[in-house]
RNA sequence: GCCAUUGUAGCUCAGUUGGCCAGAGCGGCUGAUUUGUAAUCAGCGGGUCGGGGGUUCGAAUCCCUCCAAUGGCUCCA
């Protein structure tokens, strides 16, 4: 009998015979091993327990500790509840089911429409099957075998699926009792490992994520090996749902939407406005210091700039639609740029005036499809942070960085510590379709993009085929400190509308040439920039963003001429205070205060009217004792220029 | 736009096998209380039950339709 050598991640070697498995080999180091094995690597490769090794190879068990075992967990669950639903509903047929970061979902094609409330059920037919640790096979088959196999089942998604590999390649399948699916693995080894596991909600999705394609009816679903994990992830979304935007800005007064104003179109309430306008002074300074140049543009603009600079035949349909007067078809403006490029166009440039950098905070409207609208993540009327710089080739890369490092700048102030860059590129299909049909130019500025990412050590990653239409773009995520994602500040290189707008600089040998336009928006819009932060700091802004920065709460009526006194000092010292004048006990109104999230409470009574004091307690902090004013204002005044990130909290309140 | 769910007072929510004048808490207003670190007491207002249409002796409740919001899909200059 033959025998190989196995190598184990501690460097120890095992002769064991041909066609050992991992299994095996977990079983014969221990059973607690063999126990939380879920899959092995072998020479680097994920592949099942039940994996047969036929050559001298490096051997590391998964086991449920490793990352890549959650992986595998969550794909079977998939596998699991495709199963279940097949039982429940032997008509329906099943389509993909993947693993997400977390999450897993199965995309199937029912027979009647999924609601919420058939998930219960669906999910109890899981934790039976699961019960009854089938055992799961893995098998390969011809592509003829396969199209056989999934035809006699009538799955006719999957037989779309394997029509499209090449007919040499080897297909997998793999069954677990009555049940087979068509999937490359690995899997755990049995059912019987599927314990922790919650079905979360329902929706419709494309099969193949078209629109021209039928809809299925999706299940999201998330498993955890420990039940810790997943009462720990539960607990997140709940926590999450206490961070919510929208729940947060109409608790605190930010914003709100009306009925009779319009879907998407967001009205900013003096408190939310406060915010804005922080953050609108804040890109203000940093643009003046970064040499940018503010202008304004009208709303209204005549249709044929858009077909100029080609937004027209590429947005149409989410532009509001036109306004006919005098003849000529007016519309809402869906972005600035094109009126960028008339100002830039209003004088002769010479390169000694480049780089320009025009700015403004613009507010455009664009018709969002119905669906995609989200409190103010997605919203029909926008203000963004825009700005477009207008520079000579050799200028490009600094200047590209040198956005890149503003958002670095402004991550810093508002505490982000997460995020990562998109590079977005055209692909070839797209040329002359979806993108301006300039091959070269494409390929020119994409690699002096990523050169500049590269030179600024800026964390990015490469996505073909979501380029604007125009040039390739840089999308940053940010993660929020609870840990989700969003999409928030754009910068794309424009190479295409330039010349479209004949922008011409006279370069230093006396010719015109056209400058390159890079169009950015670190703030993203002031609408989706506040969604982000409320989430972000759980509405406990820092004191600089704060609606309400300082609230004065009198013990009684009596030393209310004391509190206005104080109230006034600190309004001159241009601090965002307010004065509670209610008739209510000192307990009432803290706990009002708390709950607004007023950072700064100043209690004041008899001790602090005869002391010239005020009695300071701060959120998260509670009493901190008296103090004087004058000590006081100079603290605050401080912490509000410094931007001071203050506390932030894992757990909202209640 | 597509699939599903939801829509009752300013807010949070009860009320559905169809049946007296549609309820609560908070907020609001009025009055009393003059208070020391997360809710003082009493009284009074407040609702086209998302809009429209239908079934019925009778509709918040059942049906149709439109609108809006929510979870996703698709899209995002």
């Amino acid at each position: 009998m033959s025998k190989i050598t196995v190598t184990l991640p501690d460097n120890s070697q095992r002769k064991v015979e041909i066609g050992t498995t991992p299994g095996d080999i977990a079983l014969s180091i221990g059973e607690g091993l063999f126990r939380n094995s879920i899959a092995a690597k072998i020479n680097g490769n994920i592949v099942d327990l039940k994996k047969s090794i036929t050559e001298d190879s490096i051997v590391q068990i998964l086991t449920t500790r490793d990352p890549e075992s959650h992986e595998i967990l969550l794909h079977s669950t998939a596998h699991l509840l495709a199963m279940a639903v097949k039982e429940l509903y032997p008509e329906a047929k099943i389509a993909i089911g993947p693993a997400l970061s977390d999450r897993f979902y199965y995309d199937i094609d029912f027979p009647k429409f999924l609601s919420e409330e058939d998930l219960p059920e669906i999910e109890a037919k899981m934790k039976e099957l699961a019960k009854s640790n089938f055992n799961v096979e893995r098998q390969e088959l011809t592509q003829k075998e396969a199209l056989d196999k999934f035809s006699e089942l009538d799955e006719s998604y999957k037989m779309e699926i394997i029509s499209e590999l090449s007919s040499d390649e080897i297909i997998t399948a793999y069954s677990q009792g009555e049940f087979i699916d068509l999937c490359r693995g690995p899997h755990i080894p049995s059912t019987g490992k599927l314990k922790y596991f919650k079905l979360l909600s329902t929706a419709g999705a494309y099969w193949r994520g078209d629109e021209s394609n039928k809809m299925l009816q999706r299940i999201y679903g998330t498993a955890w090996f420990d039940k810790k994990d997943l009462k720990n992830f539960l607990f997140q979304i709940e926590e999450a749902k206490k961070r919510d935007h929208r729940k947060l800005g109409k608790q605190l007064k930010l914003f709100h939407f009306d009925e009779e104003v319009g879907p998407g179109l967001p009205l900013w309430l003096p408190n939310g406005t406060i915010i804005v306008d922080e953050l609108e002074e804040l890109a203000k300074k940093t643009e003046h210091k970064a040499g940018y140049k503010r202008v304004r543009t009208p709303h209204l603009t005549k249709g044929e700039l858009y077909e100029r600079s080609g937004h027209l035949s590429h947005y149409k349909d989410s532009m509001y639609p036109a306004m006919e007067m005098d003849g000529f078809d007016y519309y809402v403006k869906p972005m600035n740029c094109p009126h960028h490029h008339k100002i830039y166009a209003a004088e002769p440039r010479s390169y000694r005036d480049l780089p320009l950098r025009l700015a403004e905070y613009g507010t455009c409207y664009r018709y969002e499809k119905s669906g995609q609208l989200f409190g103010l993540m997605r919203v029909r009327s926008m203000q963004m942070n825009d700005a477009h710089i207008y520079c000579t080739e050799e200028q490009f890369k600094d200047e590209f960085i040198a956005v890149c490092n503003m958002y670095m700048y402004y991550f810093e102030i508002f505490g982000i510590e997460k995020y990562q860059m998109r590079l977005s590129l055209h692909n070839k299909e797209g040329l002359g379709k979806k993108y301006v049909n300039e091959p070269e130019l494409w390929l020119k500025t994409e690699s002096a993009v990523r050169e500049a990412l590269i030179q600024g050590k800026f964390n990015f990653v490469e996505v073909p085929g979501e380029a604007a239409f125009y040039g390739p773009k840089i999308d940053v995520q940010v993660w929020s400190a609870i840990g989700r994602e969003f999409t928030l500040a754009t910068n794309q290189v424009d190479f295409a509308v330039p010349g479209k707008f004949d922008l011409t600089f006279t370069n230093s040998k006396g010719e015109d040439e056209i400058p390159l336009c890079i169009h950015r928006a670190p703030l993203s819009t002031h609408e989706r920039f506040v969604g982000f932060l409320i989430e972000h700091f759980g509405g406990d802004f820092p004191l600089w963003l704060a609606p309400v920065q300082v609230i004065i709460i009198p013990i009684s009526e009596k030393y209310f001429e004391y509190a206005q006194r104080v109230y006034n000092s600190l309004y001159d010292n241009e601090i965002r205070v307010d004065f509670d004048r209610r008739a209510e006990k000192v307990g009432a109104k803290i706990r009002d205060a708390e709950l607004m999230k007023i950072p700064v409470m100043l209690i004041v009574g008899e001790k602090e009217q005869n002391s010239d004091t005020v009695s300071v307690r701060r959120k998260h902090q509670g009493d901190l004792g008296a103090i004087s004013l004058e000590q006081l204002t100079i603290e605050l005044s401080e912490e509000i220029s410094n931007k001071d990130k203050g506390k932030r909290y894992d757990q909202s309140e209640r």
